[in-house]
DNA sequence: AGAAACTGAAACGGTAGCGTAACGATCTCC
DNA sequence: GGAGATCGTTACGCTACCGTTTCAGTTTCT
């Protein structure tokens, strides 16, 4: 059955990841990279950067740029699509899965202080 | 009792909120922001900017930016404490009443698509 | 083969946040 | 009253992301 929250447990849910997030001082993704890289990780493959772009809503050099940061990051990976070498194939990284291991472990662990 | 999320759900969650403020392309506070606007939502006044500062575990000079960003949205207002004139105390808006609002009504509907 | 379409990246100037280091204003306390 | 602490802000140079435009490489289609 779906999840029933009320506006301050989800606001408090939202607040606490937030606020744990800015204190580790981790990488401090933009909202845009975070969303790319969590669409790169749950959504199956292949991503490409048009294909992100249009799903995101925004335009391609955002995409570009993004992943550029989130390269050097280790983050992700890009890969020319030898069946069409005018795509990029953008790849997982373990560094990448660790991240968002920790994202994750951070809401769940926002959640355990909710009752519902 | 406490709310179990497994991890692909948690980050489930986390992802459609975040691809939805994306796609809306709403005022693109920065994580430090969202932080600040929602201590001062969530968290009994009175806030001050060392307290802020204190809190979040950055340094003033960040605090006193994001206000006088988000006080340009008006989602945020200051006013200097008449019993301490040093202090400056940061109040609630309508405005950002409202913002916070849509955020919360994001992450209900992002949790309704959950099956817990 | 050659024109047109398409992909991702690079170039450009502009804007906003960053950390550090100062600064005025105000309060405290002797 | 005056030295010193405390508050928020400003100034400075720097970095990173932004939107738009342009580009080189590749494929497609006639």
């Amino acid at each position: 059955m779906p999840l029933e929250l009320s506006a301050s447990q989800a606001l408090g849910l939202w607040h606490g990841v937030a606020l744990e997030q800015v204190r580790r001082e981790d990488h401090d993704l933009t909202l845009r990279q975070t969303t790319i890289l969590l669409q790169i990780y749950l959504v199956p493959p292949p991503h490409t950067v048009r294909g992100l772009a249009a799903t995101l809503g925004v335009t391609k050099p955002v995409i570009t740029r993004a992943l550029d940061t989130m390269g050097e990051m280790g983050l992700v990976d890009r890969v020319r699509d030898d069946r069409d070498r005018r795509n990029v194939v953008i790849k997982r990284t373990v560094t990448g899965a660790l991240y968002l291991e920790k994202l994750g472990d951070l809401v769940i662990a926002q959640g355990r202080k909710l009752s519902v």
